[in-house]
DNA sequence: CCTGCCATGCGAACACTGTACGCATTGAGG
DNA sequence: CCTCAATGCGTACAGTGTTCGCATGGCAGG
């Protein structure tokens, strides 16, 4: 360590690889990303601090990448992979359209990270995996008979993006606050009573839903989701023909 | 400005601030902030540039505000006082909503950058603003007989904001770009058409969309935010009461 | 009118950030 | 063996958000 920030140059400070350290490349760098932002939260991923756990200098990572831009899309296109849908021919395809969007929710959750970059860059990647999903997607809500599947798939992607991401922001918050959700709710709950005060209609929205006997605030998020999601598929089943 | 980097201890560079110039406020502070994101862009904001704008020094702004992301804060309370609603005891809850809807959605396509910290932060913000804004849609799904209106606020809003993101960042991109929409677009179309080679649905379902007839890309989107916000609604509508 | 206080403005400094540049080192191919 | 292209990386630059301590001014109390 001290022999590196102080270079003589003597043979005996030649460098010398690791060599089960697997060299460095595109995917590598990636990888190590995609872990280091679920551990620490976008704000804490920097170019150095990702070289440094991959045992490289800084600069090293633009041999494989471009700018930090792009590798946050790198990103975002692996964890698309992730993502697991139903058989492109499900009989079903409520079902199958449900299974798709709890799958969508469950990688944004597990990554919350990447509601950050949608709400900056959006939809419009190129990516392999994006488009396999949008490929996918497409697939079985065009057998299940949509005469415009783009305009169904555009609906539910919305409405699973919109919920996702604030449920994602959310869970960044607890989490920067260091305790569980129901911890952070408790202590948040002053606040809140003190911000509705004198929003009548708010004070009573937030009776009811404190009034709520299920205590586990995941849970709470769950019919959440689901509710709304049976809501844009009733909307959508009116529109299938016959 | 020379006399400005070297401070010379004279009576003559004496400080003597510009009356007419309205003294430094944490009101005015926001509002220049948002005009700031508004013209350049969420990346293009530093405390230094906006300080400098106000014809004040860089650390004075933390007199008024206590950090960059309390002042971001404030930013998105003060823009969701921009959105105008129809009173609370409109007779149609179709029109009212698919109004506050619109609303929304043309406050988050004049600021892009919204987007962006709703993507990072979510909803949480207690602003006195986004209270009152969630009074009185809370107000009028309950008079319009929803039984819970927080459910069906949660879940149209949600689409909203996950339409209203993804057309956000569409912006920012081709405004990044320098361009117009449709030449952005022009300029995008080989690139897409490589992409989904090879995805026969997708290819499909590009060929459809770009037949449209529609040249106004403004319209298109119009179009899009119109059909899922009315998929939403008649899926509201099966659970209303009677 | 004088005095002391306190809110406000701000220059300098610190610890970081993303990234351009140019030099060293390496392994492969002629 | 020599050459060349690819790869790693130290240094440097222009910025970032924020802290600290000092200067300044207007206002309250005597």
């Amino acid at each position: 360590m001290a022999a590196k920030t102080n270079p003589i140059p003597s043979v005996w400070a030649r460098r010398q690889r690791e060599p089960d350290q697997p060299a460095l490349s595109r995917a590598a760098i990636v990888r190590e990303a995609i872990t280091m932002l679920d551990a620490e939260g976008i704000e804490a991923l920097s170019m150095r601090k990702l070289a440094a756990r991959l045992n490289a200098g800084a600069t090293s990572l633009y041999r494989h990448v471009a700018t930090k831009d792009e590798l946050m899309e790198l990103a975002v296109d692996e964890v698309f992979g992730e993502i697991t849908l139903p058989p492109a021919d499900s009989p079903d395809w409520r079902a199958a359209a449900t299974e798709a969007a709890g799958a969508f929710r469950a990688t944004a959750l597990r990554h919350p990270w990447l509601s950050s970059i949608l709400g900056q860059a959006g939809l419009a990647y190129l990516g392999p995996n994006l488009m396999s999903y949008g490929e996918r997607l497409t697939a079985f809500f065009a057998s299940a008979g949509f005469p415009e599947p783009a305009r169904a798939i555009d609906t539910v992607i919305s409405y699973v993006v919109g919920m996702s991401t604030t449920e994602a922001a959310w869970l960044t918050t607890v989490a920067r606050a260091g305790e569980s959700e129901a911890e952070f709710i408790a202590r948040l709950m002053p606040a809140a009573q003190e911000a509705t005060a004198g929003f009548d209609h708010l004070t009573d929205a937030y009776a009811v839903a404190t009034a709520d006997p299920e205590p586990d605030p995941a849970a709470v998020r769950d019919a959440k989701f689901a509710y709304g999601l049976d809501v844009v598929l009733d909307g959508l089943a009116l529109r299938l023909p016959r």
